[in-house]
DNA sequence: GACAAACTACCTACCGTTCGGTAGTTTTTA
DNA sequence: TAAAAACTACCGAACGGTAGGTAGTTTGTC
């Protein structure tokens, strides 16, 4: 729709994303955009209300792109999954970059109420979301899991938020990557099971 | 030592693991302390001496007591293993609140840098000795990893650090138990593991 | 009397936010 | 169709408030 709202949005979330939302500043914006400040405001009244945009644009692109493998008949609950892994194997090449929704959890006590209740749901769906995964992986006999589907969701949610708040503090750069193989193998799939055996 | 520098430190760890740094301010501490904000600066010269103050105190009280459970042979892996994680379970009691370590890493980028090279020393030194513990487990023969000890040793620290965050995030109070519990499965004791056989 | 600890008063810098105003475009209306 | 009205995007200046930090002074204690 605009382009300079959609650039104000871009840039914030990059600031969240590096420094948290406390961190992040209108100026901080104005001069990554190439605007003024008060412009900002123009587009967005408050800074809670950009958090909030910032939050829902970022959910609603999520949620589509699930929508997507979960309607596709031809893709198992391995492919669903790996789906799930790929942005954070993504954010692995960024360094001193994490999760959207890690920054916020983050700093929930310091956050504005309407950022708070928006910052709860999209993580309840992130984790709703997984474990439909893993419970239907199950039913279809494609998944094999070490736990029920709901512990071991929130096993990997936690574990992939933990490693991208931890890599930022160790030179291990490959630390994250080997989370998500050391993820994988509590997911095992039916054929590496036989494999097994 | 002195009783007032102690209670400076005591309310601004408080805050840092409830609000974060940045959050944190003298002001907040010399409220909840009863003094001015100057008294402050006069124990801590600047904020980021405070920060390192505050890490240092923290890692050596935590390393004092790993020595002691280290060096008392009475004491079996699987003791150290749940010594590890009682901060963690007391932690379970206190909502909204999580463990220091955890709330720095989430602020790296926006740290002094005096601050950034203690958190990440504090870290790594965390994670070192979650590993040695699971590798003496396994080389005495009274644990049963279900995977390699550096490997699991990250799920287990990761998943700590994340659902500390994440939990601030969800209703679900009793998540951070139900993680530990899910860790400790991931960790069998020899015995356990005979009993399932 | 010496020294640390606490104080009052004040500083600069920056925060989010408001205000008043300027162009340029779009919509309404006679 | 042309003038009037409204709207959009942006700006400079300034507001009240708070941040970390400084200078100088009083208070308490050995």
């Amino acid at each position: 729709m605009n382009a300079t709202a959609d650039r104000i949005l871009d840039a914030g979330q990059e600031l969240i994303q590096t420094g948290g939302f406390s961190a992040m500043s209108f100026q901080d914006i104005a001069s990554e955009v190439g605007i003024r400040k008060p412009s900002i405001i123009h587009h967005f009244p408050t800074k809670a209300e950009l958090g909030v945009a910032i939050i829902r644009r970022y959910r609603d692109t999520f949620a589509a792109q699930l929508q997507q493998i979960s309607e596709d008949p031809a893709k198992s609950s391995w492919d669903a999954l790996e789906f799930y892994f790929s942005p954070y194997l993504f954010l692995a090449s960024t360094p001193d970059k994490v999760c959207l929704c890690g920054a916020l959890a983050g700093e929930i006590p310091v956050l504005p109420e309407v950022m708070r209740v928006e910052v709860k749901q999209f993580i309840e769906a992130h984790q709703r979301w997984l474990e439909e995964i893993l419970r239907e992986g199950v039913e279809r006999g494609e998944l094999m899991l070490i736990d029920s589907s709901k512990s071991l969701s929130r096993v990997i949610f936690n574990s992939l938020q933990g490693s991208l708040l931890v890599r930022r503090s160790t030179e291990d750069v490959s630390q994250l990557k080997e989370i998500i193989n050391a993820m994988r193998k509590l997911v095992k799939s039916e054929s590496s099971i036989q494999q097994i055996r």
